[in-house]
DNA sequence: TATAAACCTATCAAGTCAATAGGTTTATAG
DNA sequence: CTATAAACCTATTGACTTGATAGGTTTATA
């Protein structure tokens, strides 16, 4: 399951959107509108700077804003680069090392088919509709 | 993601679809052959029995067998038999009490539409389907 | 140059996971 | 009849994760 990490990236992530493509917005500002506790969105707005999804300007005047167009971010990238896994079960993670069971294991097609489903599925949505009010698919 | 529990379970699923259907199989076995702790497999077999996925006979030549023919169980149904969670999020748990936030939330329809999927293709999914070498899916 | 912001490191309580331990009850095989 | 083998029951554990808090340092600008 996708946990607050996830989610409260995505909200971070639509809150930028939703401003002026240049301006920087503190973080202050967006756990005050979002009414998430602004040290524990820290640490997962940390994590977007790290994957270059979104630019920090330290000192007065500054704060976060989106490197890309809102239509240019996939709901996929946004949830693993905050740490969340899209995978279904353990062995299909990417550091996972090779299963001795696998030409055995009757589930293991199965979960890839998933897997694969899922990844088309959040890496089909742009940030973008996300924001949308009617959304089409 | 599904942890060792769900998986457990279909593998316990999976061995006892691979039995002659009226005869009880004890779990010793399974756990011998499947190589997973007989302690831990008993919390998980448990949960399938108080479900009504199989039915326990106890004493001295009893053990464990199906309910229904291999092709009457779903891979959903088991994996939620013994508490593994299909949906993404957890406001659309079945327990979860309503969102106040949930007309203003963007990313609602988003999950939803991810539930609906998941639920479709681990309920379309039977226990006999796993079971074959060559799947046509 | 005071201030406001990002950025950094550490810690915490509660919960979950995977497993272990040591029993009691029940039915049957011999 | 009785020893045995099995299900069934309750409690505990260590490691890890989650969601959050606390208290700083650095940096740029109003």
């Amino acid at each position: 399951m996708i946990s607050t990490r996830g989610r409260y990236a995505l909200r971070l992530m639509t809150e930028l959107a939703g401003q002026e493509p240049e301006i920087y917005t503190p973080l202050k500002d967006i756990s005050k509108r979002q009414q998430i506790s602004e040290k524990y969105m820290e640490i997962i707005i940390k994590e977007l700077v790290k994957n270059k999804l979104i630019q920090g300007l330290r000192g007065k005047g500054g704060g976060y804003r989106l490197t890309r167009s809102p239509s240019d971010y996939s709901v996929g990238e946004i949830l693993e680069a905050v740490g969340e896994q899209l995978a279904p079960v353990a062995c299909l993670l990417p550091e996972a090392e090779s299963c001795d069971r696998e030409d055995a294991c009757p589930t293991i097609r199965m979960w890839k088919e998933f897997n694969q489903m899922s990844h088309d599925f959040f890496y089909g949505i742009s940030l973008n509709e996300l924001t949308q009010k009617t959304v089409s698919r």
